[in-house]
DNA sequence: CCGGGGTCCATTTTT
DNA sequence: TGGACCCCGG
């Protein structure tokens, strides 16, 4: 291996890079340079001449971990990009091998890949025809029944109606296969197909397979942890030949059982591939001895484990601090003052991330920081190509390019109006089942015929002279172009042009911003795969802003300064993950707090507050066992008094430490409600003496009468420590820290 | 065909 | 609480 490239390695990384024959697990802690070990890798593969670049396998998960793959690869090799090789996606390879053998599966080689919004219509459709009651069974659960068949490569023959008897009377498995058959006569594929069909293919087709085995000789694969069968098989049958196969993976972080992925896979790997080596990256880079043993300490907790010892050396750094606040209201404030301190400071906002649980936790920031006026983003939402005007737009240019695209005939034949309702399209479809045709041909032959009213035949004659014209068009107008005449001929952008809603400038804006995206591809079949498959948003990193995501939408970052809002019991570890998954969902749960400690270079603040509204109405809470599970000598506990009790006594300091958040604590509206609803009395928070709050943290039994600022009154029933299960005269049971609430007598 | 109002529901998400 | 979705009336 050229010096070059050796340079910089540790021990562990330069074994997994110069291991290449044979299966090789490269357990990959977090921040243990991954990234580095495997794209040297891939160069070393390249640079010795091992295999020429058609003969390596590289997958991902997302597009931007195979861009980021392919420029640090050119990098080390010194060119500006490798050709011809397999690097990317597991499911834009997919779809590359299924291209080239799309009639042993059925379709035709220019299939078109549904992504999820045309998946749940044509779902939808089956359902409607097979007469399914659409609010007992919602078409969305159908759809992940199917994703998860999808996902074991279970195509319909091979799923057994046990398997979701509940859904429809057991009739899942049928919608499934109407389904399918939908979708291979609209030539078409969805994600989970992409896999799917290529498993059939390598199982039923021996030939196919052998030479695909042949092709590649060695594999590489990144986040193995989050492979699901179909994923898993796929690799397997590739891999069987040469049996050169590297995985990278780090089973504590598998947050994605949910969706398919097996953690069983990468736990296997050694059964898989005998005689497989395994390289344990282990040597932490990223966090400071004090973030590496908390975040090691909580994930000790979990059984079935690999095992890593992740380790760093320098100075301890500052402790995972733990702060407890009144309501998520204060929380918010709590991180917005500690933000503007380190801003003050000099600290770039860039640099620090605020990780939640749940997307809904991400608004009471926002809010907070709209009023500070501080600079944020909100990583995910709603991606470009996912933007209805954009999918509209795209949906024009598919027909154009296929006329027999059924779905895209669908979804834009009315937009803008034209007076092709859902009566006329009735026809259509009537017309193209019965003579064998696609929408478009059915919609020619109907503007011959008196079978539609003149005002819906006229509409469709002007509409296929459209799509006539643009065919002609194409021939010679360079397609940014073409794009721009087909939204503006067909009245699509003056639509937004007329619409006088707040949304509509910025809907002209992604209008524009598409031709623009367009210009870079040579052909606009070119262009319309890359949007099936590479729908990411390229983020915007030029300004300084926080940034405010999902702990799932942090994997693969890091941070200097990171908050972990919302450590409570139902919400993190989260309620339903407990309810669906028992012990499994919870050690999920814990390997995402397990994350989102492991995202943070420098600090880590979890905080947590006693009261959340949820729905509308107020719970309490009470801190997370995540909390407990952070060893003492890495944490430190700053919650006001009585908010924290597990180790209230502890942390000692004045009686009063941080009372403020509760002198502060404004009587918003739904407070008052909620109030006014548990004791019908109305008491004001700001008289209410700090006294009277005085942490109690024992001396309750049960049948004790208690008073609650929020619930009112009520009786003890369970006393676990510091917990107490209380019944609340008006709204029912409830976990509450016993200092917050005072003996019956006692409340005014 | 539009929008108002009622109802129902509420993790995590990439491709 | 609030958003998405559906139904019905104009």
């Amino acid at each position: 291996m050229p010096p070059a490239f050796s340079e910089g390695l540790n021990e562990a990384q330069r074994n997994a890079v110069e291991q290449l024959e044979g299966p090789v697990l490269m357990l990959a802690g977090a921040g243990t340079g991954k990234t580095k070990a495997l794209t040297t890798r891939l160069a070393h593969l390249l640079y010795s001449g091992r295999a020429a670049p058609g003969q390596l396998l590289a997958v991902t998960f997302t597009n931007k971990a195979a861009r980021e793959m392919k420029e640090r690869v050119a990098e080390l090799l010194g060119r500006p990009s490798v050709e011809g090789w397999w690097l990317g996606t597991f499911h834009a390879l997919a779809a590359r091998i299924l291209r080239r053998e799309a009639e042993a599966v059925g379709l035709k080689s220019n299939f078109t890949i549904l992504d999820s919004d045309d998946q749940l219509r044509l779902l939808k459709q089956v359902m409607q025809a097979e007469n399914i009651d659409e609010k007992a069974w919602p078409p969305r659960a159908l759809m992940s029944i199917i994703e998860r068949w999808k996902d074991r490569a279970l195509t319909p023959d091979r799923v057994s109606s046990e398997d979701s008897s509940e859904f429809a009377g057991g009739r899942a498995p049928t919608l499934y296969a109407l389904y399918q058959r939908r979708l291979k006569e609209l030539n078409a594929c969805d994600f989970g197909d992409l896999l799917m069909h290529c498993v059939s293919l390598f199982q039923n087709n021996e030939e196919v397979l052998r030479r695909y085995q042949e092709q590649f000789r060695y594999l590489l694969v990144d986040e193995y942890q989050d492979t699901n069968i179909a994923q898993y098989l796929w690799l397997r049958l590739l891999a069987q030949k040469h049996r050169n196969i590297c995985c990278v993976g780090d089973d504590d972080q598998s947050i994605y059982g949910w969706r398919g992925a097996e953690v069983g896979n990468i736990l296997r790997f050694e059964q898989d591939f005998p005689g497989a080596h395994i390289v344990r990256l282990e040597r932490n880079y990223r966090s400071t001895p004090n973030i590496l043993g908390a975040a090691s300490g909580l994930i000790s907790h979990n059984a079935g484990r690999l095992g890593k010892t992740l380790w760093t050396d320098g100075d301890q750094g500052e402790p995972v601090r733990v702060r407890g606040l009144w309501d998520g209201e204060a929380e918010a404030r709590f991180v917005g003052d500690e933000i503007e301190a380190l801003q003050t400071k000099g600290h770039a906002l860039s640099e620090i991330a605020i990780l939640v649980r749940t997307g809904a936790q991400t608004r009471e920031f926002e809010e907070r920081f709209v009023t500070l006026g501080l600079p944020y983003r909100v990583v995910g939402g709603p991606r470009f190509y996912e933007r209805m005007e954009i999918r509209d737009a795209l949906a024009y240019l598919r027909l154009l390019v296929s006329m027999d695209n059924d779905l895209a005939f669908e979804r834009i034949c009315n937009k803008p109006k034209r007076g092709l309702g859902e009566a006329a399209l009735k026809t259509l479809h009537e017309v193209a089942r019965a003579g064998g045709l696609s929408l478009f041909d059915a919609a020619r032959r109907l503007t011959e015929t008196d079978e539609l009213r003149p005002q819906a035949r006229r509409a469709l004659k002007s509409f296929i002279g459209l799509f006539d014209k643009w065919r002609d068009d194409m021939l010679q107008m360079p397609h940014p172009e073409l794009a721009e005449t087909v939204l503006e001929e067909s009245g699509y952008t003056d639509m937004w042009r007329q619409d006088k809603s707040i949304e509509a400038p910025g809907r002209l804006e992604n209008l524009k911003e598409l031709i623009d995206a367009l210009a870079e591809f040579e052909t606009l079949a070119g262009f319309l795969e890359h949007v099936s498959l590479v729908m990411d948003n390229l983020e915007d990193t030029s300004q300084d802003q926080v940034s405010v995501m999902t702990l799932h939408a942090a994997k693969g970052l890091e941070f200097e300064t990171v908050f972990l809002p919302g450590w409570e019991e139902g919400l993190f570890p989260n309620q339903r993950a407990l309810d669906e998954q028992a012990l499994k969902g919870l050690e999920e749960e814990r390997r995402l707090a397990y994350v989102g400690l492991t995202r943070a270079k420098v600090r880590a603040i979890v905080s947590f507050a006693a009261n959340r509204r949820l729905y509308g109405s107020w719970a309490a809470a009470i801190p997370s066992r995540f909390i407990d599970e952070l060893p003492e000598e890495h944490k430190v506990q700053e919650s006001d008094q009585g908010l924290y009790g597990a180790s209230a006594q502890a942390w000692g300091g004045g009686r009063f430490g941080g009372f403020d958040d509760w002198g502060e604590t404004r009587v918003s509206p739904g407070m008052m409600r909620a109030r006014e609803r548990a004791s019908d009395k109305v008491i004001d928070v700001q008289a209410q003496s700090v006294e009277k709050l005085s942490p109690n943290t024992a001396g309750y039994a049960p049948k004790a009468r208690v008073f609650h600022r929020k619930f009112g009154y009520g009786t003890v029933d369970m006393v676990d420590g510091d917990r107490l299960t209380i019944r609340f005269d008006h709204g029912g049971e409830k976990k509450v820290m016993a200092s917050f609430v005072v003996p019956a007598d006692e409340a005014d």
